[in-house]
DNA sequence: ATGCGGTTTGACAGCGCTGTCAGGCACTGC
DNA sequence: GCAGTGCCTGACAGCGCTGTCAAACCGCAT
């Protein structure tokens, strides 16, 4: 037969009451007595029932994390993280792939929140950028957190200085001698696109480089559009020495319409890419790149979260720290 | 204020346990009981409180996927499969990432039964192969069900028929006329490495073509090991004019190592891969692979276990069907 | 010694559901 | 007409924990 909470008291000559206050770090609890507890829940290996404490509590110690995102890697490096933070505070995660487009998007959440009754979200790109479901979410009071969402405004949860990143990015490449730089801006529902597109302008004026809207072509994210994009580049008259695309699937397609064109990486034209997925390593030449900290964002994304369900008022919008990996596929110019 | 068992009951005009049966499926409602609780339910938007069922029923209506393994993208489908078995019987899902090789292994799944008791487990490889858990669980009365395990016996899950899928792709590379065909062999902790190989030794036999073991290098199912494999045998003084790699990753390094060798492909030498993954349509050319069903291997894995749970006795090892899809990197011998 | 405010502890009910078991009902065969 | 047999339904307790509230206790001032 299981550990319960009743057989600790008695092994603790205390009440069930008193046991739960100790595992619940609760206050009001004499040293001598949260000790006596902690020894004899230690030495029965007691686990409380999780339904039970849910049941009698209201609360579920559940945590959905929600996404909308073909990009695996990213969401499995997030799902991670946030995973490490529930099992800190023994939360249970769940996790639900959505579509923002369909019709019953909404619905859909709220079905979950029917059924598994969530203390509270995790919420990834595209569905940060949500304004029916966060509105809907802040209307039922359920609290959320976000990962890299556009507007921080009275929101918690990480994200990176994305505009600052691809400022560094544009950077290291005019710090190869870069003059004549294209962009391939993201998919277009993307907060992050935005940002990017503006670290890109904001690097060029800084070195009193003009904004040329021809170098710029649109993209959305996928290694085709990123074909498609650098085949206009590299087919103009004046073609651009450097190419930053706004995410490394597109950065590989540049790198592919590159060879169609006879164009050698870096020796003819540098590439860069964001994010640094694992296709950054897989082609050749290796992709220079800007690392994002997924799990750790995931994971305090969470941990705000968490503290956010236990009133501390302390929750924000925390900003951690990226890191520019130069590889193989950018050189000084020619 | 929620809903619950009770307001049925009474709004149907029966007791609470008979809208608990009607709830559960049970046998033995009449049926105008039962449509009069059905109807009771959907006009309340009733929503069973899943706490509740577990505490009273002592069971978790909780489904835990474990995994260790590197392939996200594999990951995702699975998981995504396992959640749509799941949401079909109102069951949940908890995703739990391991590492096979860490001395706790057992000892985190045997905390995770004690925290969560999860109604059962879906195992992916390379866990479906650790005896001392399988043999663990067993013992523990915690049903689990697999996908894609080497052992089928006394097990129930999901599968291709790898040997036969390997077979194929090396018939496809026969029909176009290749007959140097090398093999680079994947993970060996992973069951699939040997069924592959097992399929390739199959087809060339069958073509009466001798087994050269200079032709099958060893690898670890990653790009660099694909390319390393890739660069002995093109070193070869009879090189072979079609490598088939255990999967995706490798193949592409073996696409690598072919332009750093002056080879194209398809034109000077054949290559393919399996599995299907997105690298396989990011690459050019792009690969012609397998595509093993991964999200229906989950969702008919998740199925057999749930049949198991409500004890059935139909529950059994599902081989569900694959394709050879033939794209670019694959083409007659010169 | 007594009273006071604050801290610490415990008694008790009940969260929403299901297991158990007994009782009611309808139909059968004699 | 009556016991016997299944089928269907309901009463009740209780799953393991926590919220509420009151009681006990403590230290200190009077």
């Amino acid at each position: 037969m299981r550990v319960r909470l009743e057989d600790v008291a008695k092994a603790a000559g205390v009440s069930p009451k008193t046991v739960s206050r100790v595992l619940n770090n609760e206050e009001n609890v004499r040293e001598p007595t949260r000790e006596k507890v902690l020894a004899a829940m230690a030495a029965m290996d007691y686990r409380p029932h999780l339904s039970a404490r849910s049941l009698a509590s209201n609360r579920s110690y559940l945590v959905a994390a929600l996404y909308d995102n073909p990009s695996s890697n990213y969401l499995t490096e997030i799902q991670t993280g946030v995973l490490d933070a529930c099992d800190e505070h023994h939360y249970s995660m769940m996790v639900r792939p959505l579509l923002v487009e369909a019709p019953d998007f909404v619905q859909r959440v709220d079905a979950l929140i029917a059924h598994h009754r969530p203390d509270g979200f995790v919420l990834t790109p595209p569905i940060t950028e949500h304004p029916v479901l966060l509105a809907h979410l802040r209307e039922r009071g359920v609290p959320f957190a976000s990962v890299s969402p556009v507007q921080h405004a009275s929101a918690i949860g990480a994200f990176i200085d994305e505009p600052r990143a691809a400022r560094e990015m544009v950077g290291h490449l005019l710090s190869l001698g870069h003059r004549r730089i294209a962009h391939v801006i993201g998919h277009p529902a993307h907060g992050a696109s935005g940002w990017r597109l503006a670290g890109y302008r904001e690097a060029l004026a800084a070195a009193g480089l003009p904004y040329d809207p021809a170098l710029v072509m649109e993209g959305d994210f996928s290694f085709g559009s990123g074909v498609a994009a650098a085949r206009a580049l590299f087919s103009l008259a004046d073609r651009p020495t450097a190419v930053f695309a706004a995410n490394d699937d597109m950065a590989a397609g540049v790198i592919w319409a590159a060879g169609e064109h006879g164009l050698a990486v870096p020796r003819d034209v540098s590439v860069c890419g964001f994010d640094d997925t694992p296709i950054s390593r897989q082609i050749w030449p290796t992709l220079t790149t800007i690392r994002q900290p997924s799990r750790e964002m995931g994971r305090i994304a969470a941990l705000q979260l968490l503290a956010s369900l236990r009133g501390r008022g302390e929750e924000q919008m925390v900003q951690l720290p990226f890191a520019l990996q130069v590889r193989e596929s950018t050189a000084p110019v020619a």
